[in-house]
DNA sequence: CACGTCGGTGGGATCGATCCCACCACGACT
DNA sequence: AGTCGTGGTGGGATCGATCCCACCGACGTG
């Protein structure tokens, strides 16, 4: 009862009564091939129930079809970290009107990080996305030196050399401390993201401005370094209340640090919003739930995933496309933290 | 400046003095070669940075080495749902020993499904994963009837025909069902997820079954059919209060379901758990952060993944591997919720 | 000394597609 | 009538690996 092998473009050519060659100038669309002929082929592809060989087609036409989609957390944040989901999610749905397949690569250590350069070495991708680039992070220059198109969502710095997408950080982070200085708060601190990073640097950079710009110099000792862990923001707000017991706000680089943040609050016998209030950034699922309910800067995530997506297939498509950079906005969501 | 063609097989041998067959056996650890031989070829690939192409490879050996993880929702899950980012983490790190490849195939839409019959019919990936299969789901016989080793994550119903790993989802729900009896619940009713799928029906049926063995007949307005969403589990709240006001307890069969039904119960003015104790299901992230936190039945989502990855990898590795069922255990997490 | 045996080796065929090129029939043009 | 182009076609080479098999030299043996 074996199956068989699978009808090869050969079994098919004998069926049509005709060369291999024409069938495979049916199956590529070409306008040099008969009536006639097309007609007999296509009926043999239906009979047999034919679909070509990727393999065999990528091997001549050095194609993969298939996109991968880079994750690399030591500790791993996919599934503590909405983004994650939400960019796959927008990867997805970009690449939903071609055959483009989507790989998925977690890199957590070093073993993860040699079978991943092996796989771009052994041409099993025609391009690469990826996300939470740090600063020193060696993987976009290899990759470049593979020649491999590589598209990045967020940047490693202003000058970023790669494509990219990203979001407006530094507007989103402004337009929040903004807001809690129109809510008539005196001492705004802020928790941020690693610096080693330019989503951590960009939102920092607008507590400062929105700071400055309202004529109060930021104050060194209310800033907390932490790692977008929910643990990482606790751990931060200890240490912001040690240093300046007088705070009565704070703006924390994301979400799952936030919900940290608020349960340390609690925890300490503070109220939110009534005696600190409270912002995130995400506005990602948790941000409805959390107790109060979290004031935070929402990004569209999902138009990330899309949009390098797209990117990357372009450049995939046809080499030498000029870099590019897009650059989304975000929009502050008020709830009861603040 | 063009890097020119990455080398191949036949570079190396030139490089090394040697026939390309020689250097095919080093590749794949043949012992039928010399020392000297064997040092020279290492010598070439490593000059050369050579890396066999993994296409040319899976012509002949008809591997692709990668595996598709499909996960099937009309109302993208992905993201809202902690879930399926566990299954993708734990799949991972099953995955992690070996060269295989991770193929994240999203199937929101009838064109997507499309994709994904061509792709399993192009031979492109070894083998599939299935999480969240619904009773009548297509998929999984289409799939057998490829001869594509499959593997699922949950089941269809008691009598699945093909291996797969779940959690013990109705020892999970007869312990929290008994939990909320110990704590003098008298009116407990639930919140199940959708019936054509067997984790929906086995939650409901071990709330029947704790209910029954403590001499209380289940009752069938206490029951309220939802769909595994935030809005969902909103909805089926709100009628449960409508149908029998005097309850005093919920099992719900899903935190995201569970964080619905709080802000239902909040914006309806009921106090939990004085009023209405509240029992999810899943024990992921947003239990901890839910007001009041969630009492939930913790499943081990990312050990799930990496078995069915595994029990994949040997159904690849020896076709013909019987069926096999494992069954994982769950655990009741007490909060403040019940 | 001839004859197997056996570790080590490389050439040719193969996998299933695309692509180059030669070829064929037909109508058009000189 | 002979040449030319041109739509349509199929055979052979190619992509880069593996695998089958023939081959070769150096042993050991009767």
């Amino acid at each position: 009862m074996g199956t068989g092998r699978p009808p090869t473009i050969k079994t098919v050519a004998a069926r049509a009564g005709v060369g291999r060659t024409t069938v495979s100038r049916v199956l590529n669309g070409s306008p040099l091939v008969s009536e006639k002929a097309k007609a007999a082929v296509e009926a043999a592809i239906a009979e047999l129930n034919f679909v070509p060989s990727s393999v065999a087609r990528g091997l001549v036409t050095r194609r993969t079809n298939s996109i991968a989609l880079v994750i690399p957390e030591s500790e791993s944040r996919l599934g503590a970290e909405p983004y994650f989901s939400a960019v796959i999610r927008g990867v997805s749905t970009g690449l939903a009107a071609t055959q483009t397949q989507l790989q998925i690569v977690l890199v957590r250590d070093k073993s993860e990080l040699d079978h991943l350069t092996e796989a771009v070495a052994a041409r099993r991708v025609d391009g690469v996305l990826l996300v939470s680039v740090h600063r020193d992070d060696p993987l976009p220059d290899l990759l470049e030196g593979f020649g491999l198109p590589t598209v990045l969502a967020g940047r490693r710095s202003a000058a970023e050399p790669l494509s990219h997408a990203h979001s407006d950080n530094l507007g989103g982070a402004k337009a929040a401390v903004r807001h809690l200085l129109d809510r008539g708060r005196e001492r705004i601190a802020t928790i941020t993201g690693p610096l080693d990073m330019e989503v951590g640097r960009a939102r920092l950079q607008g507590w400062r401005e929105a700071l400055t710009e309202a004529g109060r110099p930021p104050d060194g000792e209310l800033v907390a370094v932490a790692d977008f862990t929910e643990e990482g923001g606790r751990r931060a707000m200890v240490e912001l209340l040690a240093q300046a017991p007088d705070l009565d706000a704070v703006f924390v680089a994301s979400d799952v640090m936030a919900a940290g943040v608020l349960l340390e609050l609690r925890a300490s016998g503070k109220r939110v919003p009534e005696d600190i209030a409270v912002v995130g950034f995400d506005d990602s699922m948790i941000a409805r739930h959390t107790n109060p309910p979290l004031t935070s800067v929402r990004q569209p995530v999902e138009q990330i995933g899309s949009t390098i997506a797209q990117m990357l297939l372009e450049e995939i498509a046809t080499p030498g496309t000029p870099r590019r950079c897009v650059l989304l906005p975000t929009e502050l969501v008020v709830r009861e933290s603040s």
